[in-house]
DNA sequence: GAACATACGGAACAGGTGTTCCGTATGTCA
DNA sequence: TGACATACGGAACACCTGTTCCGTATGTTC
């Protein structure tokens, strides 16, 4: 798949990943609208020793949100073995937006914008459809989600609240009752 | 409150609706990042009129979106004197979704961000938060809507909707299917 | 240790933004 | 109609952004 041409040489490889890390840093103090001289400033590298290891900004951003969200649908896949499907379901929703909260810019990664699949998330955004989708089917067998429950409105109800506590910066008991009140329309009626 | 020094120009007056009509239209294609430049254009006008009749685009946008915001609390109080006080706290809540997919930027009235309250929409937020707490109080004391459910649970899920609908451009299905599973969890529960 | 490819730093560039300023045009009123 | 305050338009300013470029420094290899 990754065809390793020369090995980089041992400074290149350091500031790569301080580069990396200085990102993951300011990404989470500015979201989005972190600019490439505060990652430079963070990292103490000068900004041509980011545009040499990532070719644009978009793709510095892409390589750190691919790599969160590999982190959790390595959790997800964890948690398909559950004995509690429907907690497993949960938690991972919840887990998604305790990241999307603390880590920033994650939301974006969820629902794709439009018909445009050039992003370079596509991918990645797909494994993670099927993660979610793989806990759904299983909290769906066990009776503890509605079986009318979709994946559309999942996503799109999931990057809503990713987006909202991101922004807002929910507090932590804002989060698990509006994540509670959610879920509960989640859950199969109990009468009717 | 409101006390007029001068009577404004002709042209004045008329510029002044002018750019905010075209305030209008270019906040409703680009959201929040619209610039100044676009609206003059849109507008037909310098860029010096504009300032000479908002001093800041912050406060132009302010203008445009407490402009919004009353209106729709003008539809709560309407709304107010539904003989089904469930179904007008939903519709309520539904006529802001859609406001907020349409005309972009108003998410951003709902909830405030974090302790500054000097942005300037702080009243009319608090307006809004009335109006939307005296159908959601009338709508529990019909028996439609759960009596634990609280106003910020409320505030902070209505806007995480309203800005992935506006973010991400929601379908109409799938907005009312989202909608309706949301709502699902604000209904008491059938039984246990 | 010398030679050389590789990588670094940061100034410079191109393009965007909100805002200011002022010469010019225009509505208003005697 | 003339005089004057008011308002207009848009160039100019200050600042920010992502990105490029190249002289210099450094790791690697023989």
């Amino acid at each position: 798949m990754s065809g390793d041409a020369k090995p980089l040489r041992a400074d290149a490889r350091r500031n790569q990943v301080r580069v990396l890390e200085a990102a993951e840093v300011v990404l989470a103090r500015d979201g989005l609208s972190a600019s490439m001289r505060a990652i430079a400033q963070q990292a103490g590298v000068g900004l041509g020793t980011i545009y040499r290891h990532f070719p644009t900004q978009e793709a510095l951003y892409q390589a750190i949100i691919i790599e969160r969200m590999r982190r959790l649908i390595a959790e997800a896949d964890a948690l398909g073995a559950s004995d509690d499907p429907g907690a497993a379901f949960f938690l991972f929703l919840t887990r998604i937006v305790d990241n999307a909260k603390q880590k920033k810019a994650l939301a974006d990664g969820l629902a794709d914008a439009g018909v445009d699949h050039k992003t370079g998330l596509s991918g990645i955004r797909r494994e993670m459809r099927d993660a979610i989708r793989a806990l759904l089917t299983r909290a769906q067998r066990s009776g503890t989600v509605r079986d009318d429950l979709d994946m559309p409105e999942v996503l799109a109800l999931l990057s809503a609240v990713c987006m909202a506590a991101e922004r807002n910066q929910w507090s932590a008991g804002l989060q698990s009752s509006a994540l509670a009140l959610l879920f509960d329309g989640f859950r199969p009626h109990r009468e009717r």
